[in-house]
DNA sequence: GCAGATTAGGTTATAATGTTGCAATTCTAC
DNA sequence: GTAGAATTGCAACATTATAACCTAATCTGC
């Protein structure tokens, strides 16, 4: 599993080590990570929550960057694709991807309280889609999984 | 599980029961299943396809109700509460549930081309909850599972 | 280098989904 | 029947996402 964000942590290394492997990807596959769609990727690290596309545009418009709703949409449809960022279906908002490069699907917890997110790997996850496609004789392409509740702070304030 | 609608199945049947049982669950609850609300489970239920909240607002404005957005959100809001529809996070969309009354995870495939969706019942839905709460230390109040794919019938077309 | 193809970004407008606030009505319990 | 609660009507607005069309930058093969 991916480390658990709710214990202490260099938060910076968390952005520099996404911008460095968002690079490397990008080299591999040929594609560019143009100015805009780095920035965009750090403001979306900018913490572990997820944050919502028109959060980015003014930030985005501060810096001298293009902030009109496509600029970002394009910039996240981008990262999506290649992996990078994740969005949180239920929250209309994205998160960055802990392990991009691996194809897996995610599972994502969600505190209701201070917004904070921690992706998580879970064995159970595919067991799930291979019943699905068992008993139903479906093919499963995408498998979306977020969880909602309280985080260990949030309970513990409760 | 439920009944697999990619089976052969009568309808009109799917839809009496689901009325039934939410003027069961109404009566029950003390709770007033008005014609609204009784009218948009029902246009819900008129098969088994996700239904945008805005699909709803003509079909409503055709038999006289008032179909003005609040109208519909409010009654799916109450049809939400008492668990007798549940939403697809990932197409902003409702369907009704066919197990009204039990309290569970839920979980649905949906086929992609057709759009038909199934709920089904996995073991492994709360061994996914209960893991992340031993993990990270915190509490899961809700979990949304969505899996996007192909039906048998768009499978064989494809 | 240069021409044409491809990719990325700028701009404007609009679509799709969902909410707020308040007044009017209807129901329920006493 | 009357007070309080629940429900509905209504208008405006907020949020999220996309379409359409064009310009600019970058790459590719020569």
């Amino acid at each position: 599993m991916s480390q658990n964000i709710y214990k202490h942590h260099d938060h910076h290394a968390c952005i520099d080590t996404a911008v460095s492997r968002a690079r490397d990807l990008c080299q591999e596959k040929g594609v560019r990570l143009t100015p805009i769609r780095q920035r965009v990727l750090e403001l979306v690290w900018a913490n572990h929550k997820p944050v919502g596309a028109y959060d980015l545009l003014p930030r985005l418009a501060e810096e001298g960057f293009n902030s009109a709703p496509p600029t970002v949409y394009r910039a996240l449809d981008f990262l999506l694709d290649l992996g990078l960022v994740h969005r949180i279906t239920s929250l209309n908002a994205f998160i960055g991807c802990t392990h991009p490069g691996e194809d897996h699907p995610t599972c994502f917890f969600v505190c209701r309280q201070c917004g904070q997110a921690q992706e998580l790997d879970s064995a159970e996850m595919s067991d799930i889609a291979r019943q699905a496609e068992a008993r139903l004789g479906v093919v499963v392409e995408q498998q979306i999984t977020e969880l909602l509740g309280l985080c260990p702070a949030c309970k513990g304030a409760a």
